[in-house]
DNA sequence: CACCTTATAGAACGATCGTTCGTTTGTGTC
DNA sequence: GACACAAACGAACGATCGTTCTATAAGGTG
C-alpha cells in the first residue's frame, strides 16, 4: 500500500468516528484535518471534494458493517442460527466498531432521505443490500423448515429494522436499561410467530 | 396578540417546515430570514440565541404532535381502539402537519442523541412522554379487558416506536410502496399476541 | 545524483455562520 | 403633538466553511 492510500485510511478511519457524532453532514475538513494532524488542503487534496469524502465514509461504513456483522454470522449454519446472529451482532456492532455516536449510516438515513443526491442514493443502497441479506437468510430458514412456509420474510426484515432502530433510540437518547432485553423479547415473538408448529404434548 | 407574539409565530411556522427539512440542528437564522422576508437581526431579537430558536422548533413540535396525533384519538373510547387510532395519527403525522421532511423529532432525537445539552433534553423529554402515553393507553387496554392481563405495556411501547421509525425510513428513503400495509400487519400482529383468548369454535 | 511523480503545506478566496450594536421605524398612551 | 416602548433594520464583527492556487517536501526510479 503506497504512501497515499495509506494516509488516505488513516484519514478515513478518523473521519468514520467523526461522522459517528456529527454525522455525515456534519464532517468538517478543517476540525477532520487538524484530528489527523494535517493541512485543510493536503487533506483536501486525497478527495477533490466534501461530498467524495462523505461518500467515502459511507462505504468504509458499509464494508464495516459486513466484516463486523454480516460476515461473522455467515459461518454459521443458514436459517434461524444465523438470522439471530445477524440480530445480535447487528444490535452490538455500534459498541464492536468505533463509533462512539451510533450507526453513521442510519444517522445519515435521517439526514439525506429528502435530500436527492449521490449521498441519499448511497445510504438508499446501502439497507437495500440488508434488507436483502435479511430477506435472503428468512428465506434460507423457511427452506430449512425452521419458518413455515407462508411466512413473509419481507415482512420479517421490515420488522427487524424496527427493532433495531427503537432499541439504538432507546439506549442512546433515552438511556433505556431494558432496550437490549426488549430488543430480544421482540425477535423472540417475531420469530415465535413463524416457528413451524412443532408436535404438543 | 400582541405584533410581537404574532411575528413570533409566523417565524415559527416557517422554522417548522424548515427543519422538517434541514434538521433542527441544520437551521439557519439567514436563509429563516430571508423566507420570512426580515432581516437576519430583526428576526434574531425574537429569540435571543440559536439554541433557544431550535428549542423553540422543538416545542412547537411536540405541541402540534399532540394536536394532530393525540388529541383526535383521545376522543375515541380508551383501549384498543384508541391505540389504533393513534398509531395510524402518527404514522400519517408528517403528512397532516406541514412536514414535507419528515417528523422534527424523530430527526432531532438522531441528531443529538450523544450530544449533551439542552436540545437533547428537550428531544428526550418529547419521546419519554410520548412513550408514557403509549404505555398508558396500552395499560387501559389491558383494564378494558381487550389485552391479557399478563401483557407487558412497556414491552409494547417499545415495539410501536420500532413499526413508526421503520415505515418512516421505508417510505421517505426506500421508496417501498409496501411500508403503509407492512406498519399495519406488524401492528396487527402485536395486538393479536396479546389479546385475550377468545373462546374457540 | 538528477528526475519526475506524488504528497503535503500555506495562504488566500468568497460565502455563510451566529451574534452585537446603534439606529430607525412603527404603535399605542398621555 | 410629545413621549415611551417595542419591533425591525442595516452594517459590521470574528469565526468557520469548502475550495483553489502556488510552492515546498518527500518518494521512487533511472
Amino acid at each position: 500500500m503506497g504512501k497515499g492510500e495509506q494516509t488516505r485510511q488513516a484519514i478515513l478511519d478518523e473521519a468514520f468516528s467523526l461522522a459517528s457524532c456529527c454525522g455525515v453532514g456534519g464532517l468538517s475538513i478543517g476540525v477532520l484535518a487538524e484530528r489527523t494532524h494535517m493541512s485543510k488542503s493536503g487533506l483536501f487534496a486525497h478527495f477533490g471534494s466534501k461530498e467524495e469524502l462523505q461518500l467515502a465514509v459511507l462505504r468504509e461504513s458499509q464494508q464495516r458493517f459486513a466484516d463486523v456483522v454480516l460476515r461473522p454470522a455467515f459461518r454459521l449454519p443458514r436459517g434461524l442460527a444465523r438470522l439471530r446472529a445477524i440480530v445480535i451482532n447487528w444490535l452490538d456492532w455500534t459498541k464492536v466498531a468505533n463509533l462512539p455516536g451510533g450507526c453513521v449510516i442510519n444517522a445519515a438515513a435521517a439526514e439525506f432521505d429528502d435530500q436527492p443526491g449521490p449521498l441519499r442514493d448511497e445510504v438508499k443502497h446501502s439497507l437495500l443490500a440488508l434488507r436483502r441479506t435479511l430477506v435472503d437468510t428468512v428465506k434460507k430458514a423457511v427452506e430449512a423448515g425452521e419458518l413455515r412456509p407462508d411466512t413473509d420474510a419481507e415482512q420479517i426484515a421490515f420488522e427487524l429494522e424496527g427493532i433495531y432502530q427503537v432499541t439504538q433510540q432507546s439506549r442512546r437518547l433515552l438511556d433505556d436499561p431494558d432496550a437490549d432485553r426488549r430488543a430480544l423479547a421482540a425477535f423472540d415473538r417475531l420469530v415465535r410467530d413463524h416457528a413451524v408448529i412443532h408436535a404438543k404434548e
